[in-house]
DNA sequence: CAACCGACCTGTTCGC
DNA sequence: TGCGAACAGGTCGGTT
């Protein structure tokens, strides 16, 4: 479930307390979380570097280290990254352990075994495929339109689509397209200049907001901060797992369909 | 190009 | 109460 807010919550987080910090040790509990290069070279790699800098791209987090290599994180569904301390108690979803300098730990756990993590001297060839940033300033209204231009796709799925845009998941596409108006199955180029202003406002507002708020920590706590701490922007949710409550604007029951397999929450009175 | 499906996974919820 | 089926959705690769 993380996604752009919470990926960007992660990283503002993580980079007070990893920056400066040596990798002194790490543990692979579940290979194939490791997705390249193999589990051996990958701690090879990692074990005496030094953390230089945090990024996120998408739903991705980098963590940049000294000699050139990235460690690159995708959580995916249930990834967690917790800081801890050396006491901390056992988890049977851990899947990776880095030790750090100070006797801290970065601990990767992840019970559907989706994450998946990367040690690479060139991000691009991970992240190359990925569409613009939605919050990007270089991103305008009149740009959107033309990446919108002769996509014959249901909006929900282009919203989704990271090769379309970088971030958005299932929970912020519903809820940036209550926010404008819009309904997920209308079909992405029959949108009007003005409809397209209105998404591109949507969008910013929507990711802005959960980023305030530290971004979307559901009743399953899948997604907290790296202290534990939960994220504040689900209830502020309009319609993204609220089928059947009403509207926040109009009071209309939500509704629910399907998109590609995914449920796609929306307002029937709003959003036409 | 667009839509759909199965695979990857396990914890939770649902129906009988 | 207990059990298995369905569901949750990010991404990839394959098929229609």
């Amino acid at each position: 479930m993380p996604e752009l807010p919470e990926v960007e919550t992660l990283a503002r987080e993580l980079r007070g307390v990893l920056v400066g910090r040596s990798i002194v040790g790490v543990e692979v509990c579940w290979p194939r979380t490791v997705a390249a290069p193999d589990p051996e070279t990958f701690v090879r790699r990692l074990v005496g570097r030094r953390i230089r800098e945090i990024r996120r791209r998408g739903k991705w987090l980098l963590l940049g280290l000294d000699e050139g290599d990235w460690l690159l994180v995708h959580l995916r569904m249930s990834g967690r990254l917790a800081m801890e301390s050396a006491d901390a108690p056992e988890d049977a979803h851990t899947r990776v352990v880095f030790y750090l300098d100070d006797g801290r730990r970065l601990r990767f756990s992840d019970p559907r075994k989706f994450g998946r993590m990367a040690v690479t001297a060139c991000p691009e060839d991970w992240l190359g495929g990925l569409g613009p940033e939605p919050l990007d300033p270089d991103l305008t209204p009149e740009r959107l339109a033309g990446m919108l231009r002769g996509r014959r796709v249901r909006l929900k799925a282009l919203l989704a689509d990271q090769r379309f845009l970088a971030g958005l998941g299932n929970i912020y596409a519903d809820e940036v397209l209550w926010r404008a108006g819009l309904h997920p199955l209308r079909c992405a180029d029959t949108l009007t200049p003005e409809e397209v202003t209105c998404l591109h406002g949507a969008m910013r507002e929507v990711l802005e907001e959960a980023i305030a708020r530290r971004g979307t920590t559901l009743a399953d706590r899948r997604y907290v901060l790296p202290d534990g701490r939960p994220g504040e922007f689900a209830a502020h949710l309009a319609v993204y797992g609220r089928e059947g409550h009403p509207c926040p604007r109009c009071g209309a029951p939500i509704a629910r369909t399907r998109v590609g397999g995914r449920s796609a929450h929306y307002c029937p009175q709003c959003q036409r």
